[in-house]
DNA sequence: ACCCAGGAAATTC
DNA sequence: GAATTTCATGGG
């Protein structure tokens, strides 16, 4: 195991990116990195100056990572655009530059975005990580892969009973026996005309418009999503008074990301009263 | 005891 | 059909 290393590496904060609610399985060290799991790979990650390093990674997953970190894309540039549509929307921007939408594994975004339903942060991290000890694959230093949609589809319901995610139980079995068979196809969702990736993922009981939104914006990096969720409906009333997720432009999940981070660190400037 | 949490299904009007 | 209630669980 060796450190991959990425140069010259811009618009990128980890505890911006990796601590936003858009993965839920990084968590960080007392040295500032953060350890995680994707794709199955165990790793470390942090930050030196320009330099990001993936340490405990193996040189042929550069590629990976790089996609998962999304570094092809030129947030810099995305963010001076976007922030010409709203001023609201650049101060947002400003105040989070570091972000950057992860491409994360498609079947994982959808179940963790189900688990996320009507539901916390931090229990949505508790009910992952026992979803993953549970039924994914143990890796060598310990730590566990995102379960397969084939061994959760082989599942019953009281199996799901130890992650206490309560009624979203039935929703993951639904999910995994749809991925597994087929009559659920997650590829297709990444080129498929919008409306129609949404609707295949509709068709999973337990997942609405903003679930399939989220699912497409972190697994399947559509960016053009712009998820609606109780926070960003109160950003949008309070900030974006009659605007709607087409008015954001082709970057519009970035937008999102931005707008969304800020209500939660200002609770203030969208709460009603 | 009550309210809320990166919602959606089930029920009621 | 649109509006309201319910659904588990845990923390404040």
């Amino acid at each position: 195991m060796s450190k991959i290393i990425f140069e010259n590496v811009h618009d990128l904060d980890l505890a911006q990116t990796l601590d936003c609610g858009q993965s839920f399985r990084w968590s960080e060290r007392e040295d500032g990195g953060f350890s995680g799991v994707a794709f199955g790979r165990s790793v470390v990650v942090y930050l030196d100056g320009e330099r990001l390093v993936i340490d405990n990674a193996r040189e042929e997953d550069r590629e990976l990572w790089s996609s998962y970190f999304d570094l092809g894309l030129d947030y810099g540039r995305i963010r001076e655009s976007i922030s010409r549509l709203h001023p609201v929307l650049s101060e947002a921007a400003k105040y989070a530059p570091g972000i950057r939408i992860l491409r994360q594994e498609p079947y994982e975004a959808l179940c963790t975005f189900i688990i996320s339903q009507n539901n916390n942060i931090k229990r949505i991290k508790g009910i992952v990580a026992r979803l993953c000890e549970s039924f994914g694959e143990e890796l060598p230093d310990g730590s566990y892969a995102f379960p397969t949609a084939e061994r959760m589809a082989s599942l019953e319901p009281d199996d799901y009973a130890p992650l206490r995610a309560g009624f979203r139980n039935r929703y993951l079995l639904d999910a995994a026996r749809k991925v597994y068979s087929g009559e659920v196809d997650l590829a297709y969702c990444f080129d498929a005309p919008y409306p129609d990736a949404r609707a295949e993922l509709m068709k999973i009981t337990g997942v609405g418009v903003k679930v399939a939104d989220c699912t497409l914006l972190f697994g399947m990096h559509r960016i053009e999503a712009f998820p609606i969720d109780v926070w960003m409906r109160r950003a949008m009333d309070a900030l974006f008074p009659g605007m709607t997720a087409g008015d954001f432009g082709e970057y519009a999940g970035i937008a999102q990301q931005y707008i969304f981070h800020y209500s939660r660190m200002h609770p203030e400037a969208v709460k009603k009263e």
